[in-house]
DNA sequence: GGCGACGCAGTTTTT
DNA sequence: CTGCGTCGCC
């Protein structure tokens, strides 16, 4: 039985080579709670992996009964392929997935349960907020004074929380946005039911949800998955922290990975007390901290070390490399965004310069708006880039067109998606056709593509024939024809499914539905490249075709539906500089890394400074940062950057005070000259505006200033050593 | 019902 | 500055 899920080749030494002693620890520690603190590049993928393997091999633990939950489905996808070097093709049967995935998995199987056809579809972050709007109108609420995507948020936090509908807290009259999200969320949860749809919370609380109410199905689960693993853990949210207590509360075989210094997602409903609990949790849990890093020199891990010292809510590990210490950490201090650019570029030279190549490269910013300075720069100077995340391939229109029409065929239920595409192409069908149909629908409790399916339909005599008779008429002819139309379009593509390849069926959707004719008959280059895109959409079916022999249009849709932007990318096969967010950068790492914007309001962000947990999380982003560094960090920092077209002066971070100078090699631009005050010198102030010195007292850092403002601010007395001032030429 | 032109607004991170 | 949404006009 031992051997049985085995490649004969496989032995335990094989296993546990080349591991170091706690790691080795963490591979063999096999029962019972675990507890693995792992630092930042120091091997956890490999111990995960090892682990599982050795699960199999030693304790003869059958495939099918391991979970092992990762954050991306690219961490997942390799975690798949690390296992299946070790063990071979038994790894096809262990559970590898994200959270969502996993619940997706479960909840086909048995949606039934909870009141759910498995056939339900899975709302992206779009549909939600359409969806959302719509039950906004639905409650006569005025969008512009209501942020939609706000009471999304609400939602989607409650949800984290498992909080439902009816345990929404109102909040008090002064907090009118709680209320109207405990509002509509009674309304946005009505309508996914009806519509036989799911947004990405819902994955998870439907599933806490069937577990709780059906103890034989988790009880099933619980039997199956007799060894959990969650990979960042201190990731965790509320609902993902109830699932897996669920799961493993029969075995308690649970083994969490995380570190808590690189926790980022408390925004998303992420806590990391979860993480801190474990060991209050499980209190039998054995407890290993991984401090080798294998990934960078001692330099850059000392400061990131020293920085993350700061922070109170952690866990204390310290890393450290057998690399030896390395390059300096060069900090850059730039006069703006442009001149910050052009220090990359010339860095990046200096790096092809010494035999390196562009795709060791990477720029790390805090927010997405940041990379636009770079980009100007890397086009012009003719660097080769290539931007992780932001508008991805799936984020495009058609691409969500035709996606939107796969999600109706597979869930005619879906309201949201046929919504957005019922006239695309026009089909003549406006928003009063719209508003007529959904009014039909909803009266004789009809899906819109069945109230569209009464329109011209012989039907026998009575009142159902008048209703729909009356229908055909307000419609008027045009609109009723194209209704009665995509009702037969939609139906035939639905007859047709069977025994179709998904690429076969997505051809078949395109011309049947007119919506590649909608492009090919015009000649802008805009439609000539939507028509490339969605060529590129059946490059991705094929993919899907080859390597799930019997996926089924619904397997597709999950599949891509969960992906995220780190996982869209096809891999840094391509010879270019990188650039992300450090958000997206988290689990990856370069030789080269430039982390760009290090300044106060920016890293740390000013929507995170008011608190001491929204400070110290963004210091976890920095040590994100500063850990994905294999050789070489490069940190800068703007003396002014323009933002929304008007110019603002920022510090230097913080964070930057909290790293040993010893370990830094500071620079600053050329361009930024220390200036010369005189009387007669034009300035600006950041609030203040323009002026000119109209005299000057003291000397050093003593020295004052007397400045003309020409705005209604008049005149100050100023010192340069603490006023961000900057020397106009004129 | 569709298109164009304004004006306006909003700017962190995303499974 | 850019992209978005709404409004107004054809």
């Amino acid at each position: 039985m031992t051997q049985a899920f085995l490649t004969p080749q496989i032995s335990i030494d094989t296993i546990t080579d080349g591991l170091n002693p706690e790691q080795k620890r963490a591979v063999e520690t096999t029962q019972g709670p675990l507890f693995i603190l792992a630092g930042a590049g120091s091997g956890k993928t490999s111990v995960m992996t090892r682990r599982i393997a050795y699960l199999l091999a030693k304790e003869g633990v059958a495939p099918w009964n391991i979970l092992a939950i990762t954050f991306t489905n690219k961490a997942a996808r390799e975690m798949n392929d690390r296992v299946q070097k070790l063990v071979g093709d038994v790894a096809q049967d262990i559970w590898m997935t994200t959270f969502h995935s996993a619940c997706v998995k479960i909840l086909r199987r048995e949606a039934e349960h909870i009141g759910l056809a498995h056939t339900f579809t899975i709302l992206d972050a779009d549909d939600q907020i359409s969806a959302i709007k719509q039950c906004m109108l639905d409650l006569n609420l005025d969008l512009k004074k209501f942020d939609p995507a706000a009471v999304q948020w609400k939602i989607s936090a409650a949800k984290n929380e498992l909080i439902s509908p009816f345990d929404m807290p109102r909040g008090g009259k002064k907090n009118l946005i709680d209320a109207i999200a405990a509002d509509v969320y009674h309304g946005y949860q009505a309508r996914l039911k009806s519509a036989n749809a799911l947004d990405f919370d819902d994955l998870i609380f439907k599933t806490v949800d069937l577990f709780e109410h059906h103890p034989e199905v988790l009880e099933t689960y619980q039997q199956k998955f007799k060894y959990i693993h969650v990979d960042e853990y201190q990731d965790t949210n509320r609902a993902q922290y109830k699932l897996i207590g669920l799961l493993a509360k029969a075995s308690r075989n649970l083994c969490v990975v995380g570190d808590t210094d690189q926790a980022i997602y408390r925004w998303r409903g992420a806590d990391i007390s979860i993480m801190l609990n474990f060991e209050r949790d499980f209190p039998e849990a054995a407890v290993i901290k991984l401090e080798q890093n294998y990934r960078s020199t001692n330099t850059i891990l000392d400061a990131a070390n020293a920085l993350i010292r700061n922070n109170e809510n952690r866990k204390d590990k310290t890393l450290w490399s057998a690399k030896g210490a390395g390059d300096k950490i060069s900090v850059y201090a730039a006069l703006d965004q442009t001149d910050e650019a052009v220090y990359i570029i010339a860095s990046v030279q200096e790096h092809i310069g010494k035999g390196g190549a562009f795709r060791d490269c990477t720029v790390l910013y805090r927010a997405n708006a940041q990379s636009r300075a770079v980009e100007d720069a890397f086009l012009q100077a003719g660097i080769p880039y290539k931007i992780i995340g932001g508008m991805t391939f799936y984020d495009r229109r058609e691409i969500k067109d035709v996606m939107a029409y796969l999600k109706v065929l597979v869930n005619p239920e879906d309201e949201i998606s046929l919504l957005r595409v019922i006239n695309v192409p026009k089909r003549n069908l406006g928003e009063g056709s719209i508003r007529r149909l959904l009014d039909f629908a909803h009266e004789k409790d009809l899906s819109i593509l069945e109230a569209m399916g009464r329109i011209g339909q012989p039907q026998a005599p009575g009142p159902e024939a008048d209703a729909a008779a009356e229908l055909t008429a307000s419609l008027g002819a045009k609109a009723a024809d194209g209704a009665a139309k995509l009702y037969q379009i939609m139906t035939g593509l639905r007859a047709m499914q069977e025994g179709l390849t998904v690429t076969e069926f997505v051809q078949l959707v395109l011309t049947r539905t007119g919506y590649r004719e909608m492009y090919a008959g015009s000649h802008k280059e805009e439609d000539q490249n939507r028509l490339e895109n969605i060529d590129e959409l059946l490059t991705v079916t094929r993919s899907f075709d080859r390597r799930r022999r019997h996926g089924t249009l619904a397997d597709f849709l999950s599949e891509t539906s969960l992906l995220s932007d780190t996982d869209k990318e096809s891999g840094a096969k391509d010879n270019a500089v990188h650039m992300m967010t450090v958000h997206a950068s988290k689990g990856l790492e370069f030789p080269v890394v430039f982390v760009i914007g290090v300044e106060e309001t920016l890293f740390p962000h000013a929507r995170s400074m008011d608190s001491l947990e929204g400070v110290e999380e963004e210091r976890n982003l920095c040590y994100v940062a500063i850990t994905r560094a294999q050789e070489k960090l490069h940190l800068s920092y703007c003396f002014e950057r323009s933002l929304f077209g008007q110019t603002q002066m920022n510090d230097p971070s913080r964070f930057l005070d909290e790293l040993p100078k010893g370990l830094l090699e500071a620079s600053k631009s050329d361009l930024q000259i220390v200036p010369r005050w005189d009387v007669g010198i034009h300035v600006r102030h950041p609030q203040f505006g323009s002026g000119v010195v109209t005299d000057l007292t003291g000397e050093g850092d003593e020295l004052e200033l007397e400045i003309t403002f020409a705005s209604r601010h008049g005149t100050k007395k100023l010192k340069p050593k603490l006023t961000k001032l900057r020397v106009l030429d004129k």
